[in-house]
DNA sequence: TGAGACACGTA
DNA sequence: CGTACGTGTCTCAA
């Protein structure tokens, strides 16, 4: 134990003890989904981990190596010239750790031209003259030489880093021979293979100690080498030179010059919003709660220094009409809260920068407020769609909505997955948002209540609006806004179901699952369940001996694109058995979970997630509606449910054609691709003749095909490999394709470049309207997470132009159709599809305003094409 | 009970 | 080795 009088510095080897980790751990076992392999940074902190916690140092810092140059290479060129290559799976580990090192507030070092055993010697012999306990941890056994009453060196044993050996002087004797400042001695006699220095040939570490004991010093064994007999002797006597070099190379530097002093490394408060951050994404589940354990500890410790949270103030309870008069006393900004409870509002809480109101929801609280929640009067909410929705049951009208703090959160970061107010609170903030523990009968700490939870949105809103960017601001005023209250009126009106449809077709549908897997059965000679793909493998692959097919991280796959080239290359009736009874179950199991989301009026009433996804899309859950089978005969037969509801006309449905390609026209401006779409030709049918040379009318029914799918590839960052895959053509046939599509639209390839070099400026990407997506790894190291990242890149502007372009138009329709007083209303949004109820008699004004505001949501330079089909079921309206 | 893997539906 | 989503099932570990 180290003396509690005296702080204790502990410095440590970044790289070596991360590269001994990597060895340490299956590489296998850590890698994050998208192919980072994490097991050196994870063993490093793990390791990390648990000495701080045993340790307790006050003062802490990570050294690393800059690069493997250094002035000993330059001395030496042959210093450490054995090493291999390191690994590529440890490539691209240190600088994540270093980013999590950095998120734990935790002082990472770094020189160039020095190695990090420099570094943690000079900090070392400053520490220990300064009256520090010094712990260095390092797996380089040149840092033996630190070694002192002071210093005392932790050093992995073999098995790895999670058992760290303590050397205080006694241990070095005592292990050694020798005490510390004269192992480096031995060192050199006996030479380091790992760092490709040779020593005296046949002398070990026996040989050594004997010589050091019997001379005193390396010095008078040098001056006296004569003496020595035997072959060893003589060995010595020619291994003189190499003797000196090692000893001035394994001679560690105590003076480098460091932009820290040890007073600067105390160690800090970590931010637990960013260490939870880079802890999820490399999926370090079970090191958060031990880091958490940790930071608990320096909270206490940095407790004394730290500003102290504001206290919210205790909300005023007020009756109706004295809250109209709160309201209306105020002037800027009001953050507001409803508790919803069964969908209704229950709570009303208010709250400006410095006092809070509140009330329990009646019919007076509610007409009294009418007025000004009806007004432009700015309100300020996080999550308000619930609440817009509940209020809307609840037949109150809202104006003025100014602010949706979740929403905006989403803007600033559209990866970070939490946007409850807890979450904002704590990351913009760095505060706690009071909270009752859920699991205690009756809880020790109070939830903040409604007035005080709008206080805490004001003060998150006004931190958001500080780091929006102004073209994403606006996006959030003028896109986001107007579609939230769109989609609760959306998600309020529902969409008429046929129970009777589906239910006919579900039994339909499992009669004919249970046949196929009788035959299925039957054709193998068992029963296995064939939803398993675990068993499916064992049937494929060792009982039928089917050719392996494309690996998973479990196997080898069954999926429908596998199953297909199966039956090319080994027909067997059981892939077609598989098949079959694969889309007849999962059409029944869509057909089930729609039939049991019908409420008692007929009708699905979906939730749309506004702040769901990383481009600016929509998701649609519980039940999803924008994945709805469209694409075989038979799965039209579920949109055929999707009825006009009671006390409507009929169905409208509208959709752009190509979007993303005229995205892509308009954002390239290449001219191929603008003139094809202001020439009114077929897309495909125009792009083919280009790319061919033929005229438009002698473009095959082939060449559409392979340009439509390079087309529509093009936006995914499709590569060769992966279009011939799709087209099922010769790799080189498909890079040809790509060569003459470029060759006549090069302007495309150009503007994907050229976005893609931008992003890796900038950091993120942006969409014609402003909306931004962060791309941190476009600078990684690792070439998977990189080029994911470019693709991702390439892609996000495109579907976020189409996203945004599609929320334009429909809150522009959604606001026409109210202000024009019809009582048509939008059901359903499909990325690129709106489903509309037209009410009796409005077919002709409903038509006119969708075509017109899809046209123009955005002014491109193509034109912007819809096309609208009328039904009394969705399928109908398809066509 | 929960998480991960797999498969598959949509734009 | 093609972007963006959500859901259901199976499987295994806790």
């Amino acid at each position: 134990m180290t003396d509690s009088a005296k702080p204790t510095l502990l410095v440590v080897d970044g790289h070596s003890l991360a590269y001994r980790a990597f060895f340490a751990l299956p590489v296998d076992n850590f890698s994050t989904k998208d192919g980072q392999h994490t097991n050196g940074i994870y063993g490093f902190l793990s390791m990390l981990i648990n000495l701080i916690k045993a340790e307790k140092p006050t003062h802490l810092a990570v050294a690393f190596d800059t690069s493997r140059q250094s002035f000993r290479t330059r001395e030496y060129t042959e210093y450490k010239a054995n090493r291999s290559e390191s690994p590529s799976e440890f490539k691209g580990q240190i600088p994540l750790l270093q980013d999590c090192l950095a998120a734990m507030s935790i002082q990472v070092l770094a020189k160039e031209d020095f190695e990090a055993d420099d570094i943690l010697a000079t900090l070392a012999t400053q520490g220990a003259e300064q009256g520090y306990d010094v712990l260095v941890c390092s797996g380089d056994r040149d840092t033996i030489q630190l070694v002192n009453d002071d210093i005392t060196l932790l050093y992995p044993n073999v098995q790895g880093v999670s058992q760290l050996k303590r050397y205080d002087r006694q241990a070095v004797i005592d292990r050694y021979g020798v005490p510390p400042e004269q192992y480096p001695d031995i060192a050199a006699l006996v030479g380091e293979t790992s760092d490709n220095l040779p020593g005296v040939p046949k002398v070990g570490e026996k040989t050594a100690v004997k010589w050091l004991t019997q001379f005193g010093s390396l010095d008078e064994l040098l001056a006296n080498a004569d003496k020595v007999t035997g072959v060893v002797g003589n060995n010595l006597r020619e291994h003189l030179d190499d003797v000196t070099r090692n000893r001035r190379l394994n001679r560690l530097l105590t003076d480098v010059e460091l932009p820290v002093t040890v007073a600067d490394l105390e160690v800090q408060p970590m931010d637990a919003q960013e260490v939870r951050d880079i802890f999820a994404r490399l999926e370090f589940k079970t090191l958060i709660p031990r880091v958490a354990e940790l930071a608990g500890i320096e909270q206490q410790m940095a407790a004394v220094s730290s500003a102290a949270a504001q206290l919210a103030p205790v909300a005023e309870q007020l009756d109706g009409p004295a809250l109209a008069a709160w309201l209306t006393g105020t002037t800027g900004d009001v953050a507001i809260t409803f508790v919803v409870q069964g969908g209704l509002p229950s709570r009303v809480g208010v709250a400006t920068s410095g006092a809070a109101a509140e009330a329990d929801w009646s019919a007076e609280v509610a007409a009294f407020i009418a007025p000004w929640l009806a007004s432009d009067a700015p309100k300020v909410f996080n999550d308000a769609k619930p609440q817009v929705k509940a209020l809307a049951r609840a037949g109150a009208a809202l104006g003025g909505l100014a602010f949706d703090t979740s929403v905006a959160g989403w803007l600033l970061k559209p990866s970070f997955p939490d946007k409850t107010l807890a979450d904002l609170v704590d990351r913009y903030l760095d505060e706690k948002l009071p909270e009752a523990d859920p699991t205690q009968l009756v809880p020790e700490t109070e939830g903040a209540t409604p007035g005080q939870l709008s206080w805490y949105t004001l003060r998150v809103s006004e931190a958001l609006r500080a780091e929006l960017a102004p073209s994403v601001a606006s996006v959030l005023t003028d896109i986001e806004l107007p579609t939230l209250t769109t989609l609760a009126d959306m998600e309020l009106a529902g969409v008429s179901v046929s129970h009777d449809k589906l239910s006919g077709f579900s039994s339909e549908l499992g009669a004919r699952a249970d046949g196929i897997a009788q035959e299925a059965y039957a054709t193998i000679g068992r029963e296995v369940n064939l939803g398993s793909p675990k068993q499916l493998q064992e049937v494929l692959f060792e009982e039928l001996q089917l050719p392996k097919t494309r690996k998973t991280k479990t196997g080898y796959s069954t999926d429908a694109a596998v199953l297909a080239d199966l039956q090319e290359q080994a027909p067997h009736p059981f892939l077609d058995q598989l098949l079959q009874h694969r889309e007849a179950t999962k059409l029944r199991q869509i057909i089930e979970s729609l039939d049991s989301a019908i409420a008692a009026d007929g009708r699905i009433r979906t939730t749309y997630v506004q702040t769901g996804s990383q481009t600016g899309r929509l998701s649609s859950t519980d039940p999803n509606l924008q994945n709805i089978p469209v694409r075989t005969e038979e799965s039209r037969r579920i949109r055929a449910a999707f009825e006009v509801g009671e006390g409507y006309e009929t169905l409208l449905t509208a959709d752009y054609s190509q979007i993303e390609m005229r995205i892509m026209a308009h954002l390239s401006e290449d001219p191929g691709l603008v003139e094809a779409f202001n020439s009114g030709e077929d897309l495909h049918r125009f792009v083919g003749a280009r790319v061919f040379a033929v005229e438009p009318a002698d473009v095959t029914s082939a060449m559409r095909t392979k340009v439509k799918a390079m087309s529509y590839g093009l936006v995914y960052g499709l590569s060769a490999f992966g279009l011939s895959k799709q087209l099922r053509i010769e790799q080189s046939e498909a890079k040809q394709l790509m060569m003459e599509y470029f060759a006549r639209f090069g302007a495309v390839r150009d503007y994907l470049r050229s976005s893609v070099e931008q992003a890796r400026i900038d950091g993120y990407t942006e969409t014609i309207f402003g909306r931004r997506r962060p791309f941190p790894d476009l600078a990684s190291p690792n070439r998977v997470l990189r080029e994911n990242a470019e693709r991702a890149a390439l892609n996000a502007p495109i579907q976020g132009s189409a996203a945004d372009i599609m929320k334009i138009a429909l809150f522009h329709i959604h606001d026409e159709f109210a202000r024009e007083g019809l009582g048509s209303r939008v059901l359903m949004q499909i990325h690129d599809e709106l489903v509309v109820e037209v009410a009796p008699g409005e077919w002709d004004a409903a038509e006119r305003i969708v075509r017109e505001r899809m046209g123009d949501a955005a002014s491109l330079s193509v034109p912007l094409d819809v096309q609208i089909g009328r039904g009394a079921n969705w399928d109908e309206a398809a066509h």
